[in-house]
DNA sequence: GTGTATCACTTGCTGTGTCAAGCAATATAC
DNA sequence: GTATATTGCTTGACACAGCAAGTGATACAC
C-alpha cells in the first residue's frame, strides 16, 4: 500500500483504466497518513516492550488476557482467536512463553482436545512490570496526544473500518 | 498491545504502582478499537495484494514509488526509507522482484557505492495490473466508508500521533 | 600515493511466521 | 461397537525479517 495514484507512464502511454475512481488529492494525502500510523505505531510499541520487557507484542497480549481471565486459564483456540494470531502461532508462542516458566498448559479435564494455557505467577510478575511501562507509551503516542473526543472519534471511525474487513479468512 | 488495564491478581493481591495513571474505559475501549485496526486492516490490504496480484505490501510500495519517480529510478537508500523497510529487506525484498523481472539494478554511474533500483516495462505493468484492485479495497475498506469530514480528521489524527513517534532507531 | 574511515549496500546466521500435513481426542453414522 | 469424520492443537518444511559482519567504492588525512 501506499501510492494509489492514477499510475501513469511518460513512454508507455498512460494506461487508463475505464471505472476506476482514482483518489482525489485530499483522500490520497489522509490516506497516506493512515498508513504511516499503521506502518510505524505497531512497530513503536513492540520495540518499547521488546527493549523494556523483553516481549514481543502477541507475547504481551497473551500474558494480559490470561490475567484477566477466570483462573487464569484459557483455551488455545480462544487465546489465538482474541490475539488474531494462526493457531500454530500462538502455539509457537506459548511454548515459548512456557519455556520462560511465564505459562504452562495442560489439556482441558473436560474434553482431551482443548488445551488450556494458564498464566504462572512469574508470568503474573512479567506482566505487572511490563504493563506500566507499557501504559505511559500508549499515552504518549495516542491517548494524551487527542482530545477526549478526537480520542473517541477516532476509536469510532475504527470500529467503522473494522467491520468492513473479513476477518474469516484466517486459519 | 491490548490489554491496559490495571493488572490485579485474585490471589497475588491487586500490585497497586503508585504514580500509574491507567486508561479509563472509555480511553480503553477506543484504543482498543484502534489496536485492532492496526492488526487487521494492514492484513487485510495485504491479503488482498497477494491473493490479487501476487506481491507483498513493501513489493508493491517499491513497484508503486519507482513508478512515480524520475527516470522510474530512485537508490536502494531512498526506497528503503520510503517504504519504511531496513535497507537489509529492502536488499532482498528487490532482489527478488529482480529475479521475477520486476525491477533491475544497476550501480549508480556517478558514485558507484549507490544502487539505482528501476522499474522494468514488465514492473509497470504488473503494478498497473494491481492498482485498480488495490484502489478498490482501501475505498471499500476506509475511504468510502468515512465521510469526507471523517476522513479528514482521521488523517489529522494519524498525523499528531505520528509526530509523538520516534523512528530514528531503525537499521 | 598509502592507509584509514565512511558509505551504501549485501549476505550468513538465527529466530519467527505460515502452510500443510500429522496426531490424538471426541463425535457421528451405521 | 466399529468405522469414519471432525476438532483442537502441534510440528516439519520453507520463506522471510533482523542483526551483525563483510564487501567494494569513495573520501579524507598525511
Amino acid at each position: 500500500m501506499a501510492i494509489i495514484r492514477r499510475v501513469n507512464g511518460s513512454d508507455s502511454g498512460g494506461v487508463d483504466e475505464p471505472g476506476v475512481k482514482w483518489l482525489t488529492a485530499e483522500e490520497l494525502d489522509s490516506w497516506l497518513s493512515v498508513v504511516r500510523l499503521m506502518t510505524w505505531l505497531p512497530w513503536s510499541i513492540a520495540q518499547q516492550l521488546q527493549r523494556d520487557s523483553k516481549l514481543g507484542m502477541v507475547e504481551y497480549q497473551v500474558l494480559a488476557i490470561l490475567s484477566e481471565s477466570p483462573e487464569r486459564t484459557r483455551r488455545m483456540s480462544s487465546l489465538a482467536e482474541v490475539t488474531n494470531a494462526s493457531l500454530s502461532r500462538l502455539s509457537r508462542v506459548v511454548k515459548r512463553l512456557e519455556e520462560r516458566g511465564l505459562v504452562r498448559r495442560e489439556p482441558d479435564p473436560t474434553d482431551g482436545r482443548f488445551t488450556n494455557a494458564i498464566l504462572t505467577e512469574d508470568g503474573f510478575r512479567a506482566l505487572a512490570d511490563a504493563a506500566p511501562g507499557h501504559l505511559a507509551h500508549v499515552r504518549s503516542l495516542v491517548i494524551d496526544v487527542l482530545s477526549p473526543e478526537s480520542l473517541r472519534r477516532l476509536g469510532r471511525d475504527a470500529e467503522r473500518i473494522m467491520s468492513r474487513i473479513d476477518t474469516s479468512a484466517i486459519n
